[in-house]
DNA sequence: GTTTCGATGTATCAATCCGATACATCGATA
DNA sequence: TATCGATGTATCGGATTGATACATCGAAAC
């Protein structure tokens, strides 16, 4: 989940810790305030797999990690750059680098399919800001399956809001939970109408290419196409 | 927050695990599948914290739980159960019942101030859905909170709105989150305003009666007015 | 000039929550 | 009588959070 977040980030430039907090607040708006208690361990995460490569920036060449410890000794790094490091160049940090493996997990995660449970509209909104990266035909099926999903949930809470035994306040909560998600499936279905008058005038344009199924490399589709801005809203 | 839940429905009636997380699920809607692995650690920490106590249904009368283990063995409760208490009864369950000091715990819970962290709508739907316990002031302020908390996440979603380099999908996702925002605090601002109107005839009813301060119990005063319902949605 | 303060930067810890899984019983249907 | 789904309690590994710690840098305050 977090490592989807942080693999789209790398994509398209490298970044240390800090700034792929910031730009996850800034830019995205998903993960709020996403805590460094996660962030971290999913960059060591990230690196044992073998998704990531990471530079300690501090010296001036592009010289490799130094190899003392990295993961062994906890507190090992520290006093490294406490005592070696401190050669008057900059402020020690870390910058993360994707490889060709981290990308075809990033493309994997992307594609799959997001879990049910609890935080979907976070797991939802993370894919469709990197829904760029996707392939026309996968990214109308992110947008359907949300929809499916955001229509079972309607369902459910209709017959929630029918059990008479509410109090006052739960069932505000429960019709305004209602109506906010009925707001969310008329904006999907806006969503998805304007990807298929994308999908049909970019077909009509090319005529006939490379079409034959989305399978294949899910970028060079959709990235093209995103710099395009057409719809209103 | 689990604890919060919890506190709530047994505020009430006493109830066992399975029982706790079905009403969770559909009477709250929050929650939505509360897993099994927050739920039994939960009544296992509130227990041993003394906010509830748990009786082992299983035989006729109402003995006091046989002492065995009920703790410090992981599995001795099955085997327990398999001896020696197959005596032809019911099934075996565990109901959970909520001690004075449970319910002291729950109204500082409460009306304890809510994170404002990840999952902030969760957290503030669930006190909502307890708003009937908590004193009209404190109700109000309740809702005040939440209202003072949405404006500020517009305030920085339109500022991130205005960052240009968004594409059409990010752009679309922080856009249908800022109306979403939006109508939020119009619903928020309907439940204020009905909450004031229902203090202001509340007290020219009375005209005068035990209302100095909002301290003290914050039964009693909330409880009461809640099976009266005057407003629409 | 120096102290103080906030932003930058990396990192760990305890507590909590989730999803998967296991095990067992009950009632109904095949 | 076998099977299947609902009921019921419980644990485990992994992910996330909030709090906290530590250190450096630049700028403003004194």
């Amino acid at each position: 989940m977090l490592d989807l977040a942080i693999l789209g980030l790398l994509f398209e430039q490298e970044m240390h810790g800090y700034e792929i907090r910031r730009r996850l607040r800034d830019e995205l708006g998903l993960f709020a305030n996403i805590s460094f208690g996660s962030l971290y361990p999913a960059l060591s995460r990230l690196e044992r797999s073998g998704a990531v490569t990471v530079t300690e920036s501090g010296g001036s060449a592009t010289m490799s990690i130094p190899a003392t410890g990295s993961l062994s000794g906890e507190r090992a790094g520290l006093r490294a750059r406490r005592s070696g490091t401190t050669l008057g160049t900059k402020r020690s940090r870390k910058v993360y680098r994707i490889t060709d493996q981290g990308r075809t997990l990033f493309e994997q995660l992307l594609e799959g399919e997001e879990p049910a449970g609890a935080d979907d509209a976070r797991s939802f909104g993370l894919r469709l800001a990197f829904a760029r990266y996707l392939a026309p035909s996968a990214r109308l099926a992110l947008l359907e399956r949300r929809r499916a999903q955001l229509t079972r949930r309607l369902a459910t809470d209709r017959v929630r809001a029918s059990g008479e035994r509410l109090d006052v306040y739960t069932r505000s909560l429960v019709e305004h939970s209602t109506e906010s998600t009925e707001h969310d499936i008329e904006w999907l279905d806006r969503l998805i109408e304007a990807e298929r008058q994308k999908q049909a005038t970019a077909r009509t344009e090319v005529t006939r290419t490379s079409d034959s199924t989305d399978l294949g490399d899910p970028l060079s589709g959709g990235a093209m196409t995103s710099t395009s801005p057409s719809g209103s809203s």
